[in-house]
DNA sequence: TCATTTTCCCCCGCATACAGGGAATAACAA
DNA sequence: TTGTTATTCCCTGTATGCGGGGGAAAATGA
């Protein structure tokens, strides 16, 4: 069961995968429960600095993609 | 030159390339300036909408690395 | 060089994300 | 079913991101 947010989806599935509560996640990103769930009901007004402590602890790295991609790798 | 931060130097590269400045490129996103100075100065606190709106208007896309990315794909 | 543009970095006031508490609801297991 | 746990979604006070202004500093170009 898929919301249609992308990074919600994604984190649910991850979190679900390790078995943690929301609860449990949000303690080991050093952040708030409500946090946890305002990411996964979809809301795009947390801030990166959260959203990525997250991640960390889910073992999710963000990469990208863009037409300038390869120039941008290549670039020292 | 990089700063060392990931989604700084992506910003700044993208931006550079596009010929913006950072005023137009706020304004394009519909964010305020400082916002834009703030992304490409490294600063993570700022709300992961007005990060999309950004490189949305760079044609960046964001993408996702883990070890259960594979499963995540599958899952219907 | 000098003029122009851009970036940096401060300010202010307002809007809002945040943590934590708590209660209703939902999901799950026995 | 019944009991247990998890999630959803209120609330409140505090912290802070935000846009916009502005001036100094740096970069750009002629």
């Amino acid at each position: 069961m898929r919301s249609g947010n992308w990074l919600a989806d994604i984190i649910l599935f991850h979190r679900k995968r390790s078995g943690l509560t929301q609860q449990e996640l949000a303690e080991l990103a050093g952040v708030g429960k409500n946090m946890v769930y305002e990411l996964e009901s979809g809301k795009q007004s947390v801030r990166l600095e959260n959203l990525f402590k997250v991640l960390q602890v889910l073992n999710i790295e963000l990469d990208f993609q863009s037409p300038l991609r390869e120039a941008f790798l290549e670039d020292v």
